[in-house]
DNA sequence: TTGACGTCTGACACCGGTGTCAGAGTCAAG
DNA sequence: CTTGACTCTGACACCGGTGTCAGACGTCAA
């Protein structure tokens, strides 16, 4: 096996301990697939010790982490944000934490109002384009009708 | 000189033709980058004649055509839809041409809606979490005042 | 022992308009 | 002739979560 990174602050268990997953039992209960799951780690969303033949290992509480990475994922956020107000999420280390996830959350929300807003410009001057474009066709239809008519 | 890769129905022209433009100037004129008018080109929805030298040219209704493209772009259609319906915006051929173009805006229009509506579906579940967060952290100050005054 | 399956790491692809670079040709001005 | 400004083509990078593959190892049952 190619040689493994080892993340700071995880351990070495029991390859087998009780009252834990593999990647691929907790990537069945909680529909995201193992490639997912190695990616949320690497991003530092996602915590995993390792066996001792180097299979990651979960805890009981990471069903509950990883669907609340997804949901937030879900609303379009990032995973740089959602490292930022996981801890939060989780009920987490306290005030100072919270209070920089309620910011991230709340630019978050501005952003996309602000993306509303643009999709909604956008979706104006289609509108425009539309209006002229069916001018334009309608009056061919015309054309062709009185064309057909004179002939 | 790279081969120079010639599309179908493309003109070589006398160098220096008068009321023609090359790349920098029509750059110039309609703010687009050498680079993207290169690009419009090769996606099919900007024609381009070539000088002796190899020199694109471009007609004096290229700016009009550029501006087409980038009001299109803008409004977040992308290179394959434009072609489709570029012909009818520009006043095109034709009933048919006209007919598909319609359909490909209200096409876009339909799916900008949705992408609105997803966008406001991401906006309220991340309202949901703001709302419990900004919850957690208030319950935190409260718990660090009354922590202060007991002290 | 062998085969099937799970897991490991690392890497490429995707989307799509644009920036940017490399290497080379063109051409007018000095 | 030299210099500098343009132009040519082709290629890589970007973003960001996910699919997928390759090559290797672990585990368990037949």
């Amino acid at each position: 096996m190619a040689p493994m990174a080892r993340s700071v602050g995880e351990r070495v268990v029991r390859a087998g301990a009780e009252g834990s997953l593999r990647i691929g039992e907790l990537a069945e209960r909680t529909g995201a697939s193992p490639r997912s799951l190695r990616y949320y780690e690497q991003q530092g969303l996602l915590r995993a010790d390792r066996d001792t033949n180097g299979y990651r290992r979960y805890g009981l509480d990471a069903p509950a982490t990883v669907g609340r990475i997804r949901e937030l994922l879900a609303t379009g956020l990032n995973t740089d944000a959602i490292r930022e107000l996981l801890p939060c999420a989780q009920g987490g280390p306290g005030l100072v934490f919270c209070d920089r996830s309620c910011s991230a959350v709340e630019r978050q929300m501005a952003q996309l109002d602000a993306e509303i807003a643009e999709l909604a410009r956008r979706r104006e001057a289609l509108a425009t384009y539309a209006h002229v474009m069916r001018q334009r066709r309608d009056e061919d239809r015309a054309l062709a009708a009185m064309a057909l008519r004179s002939a």
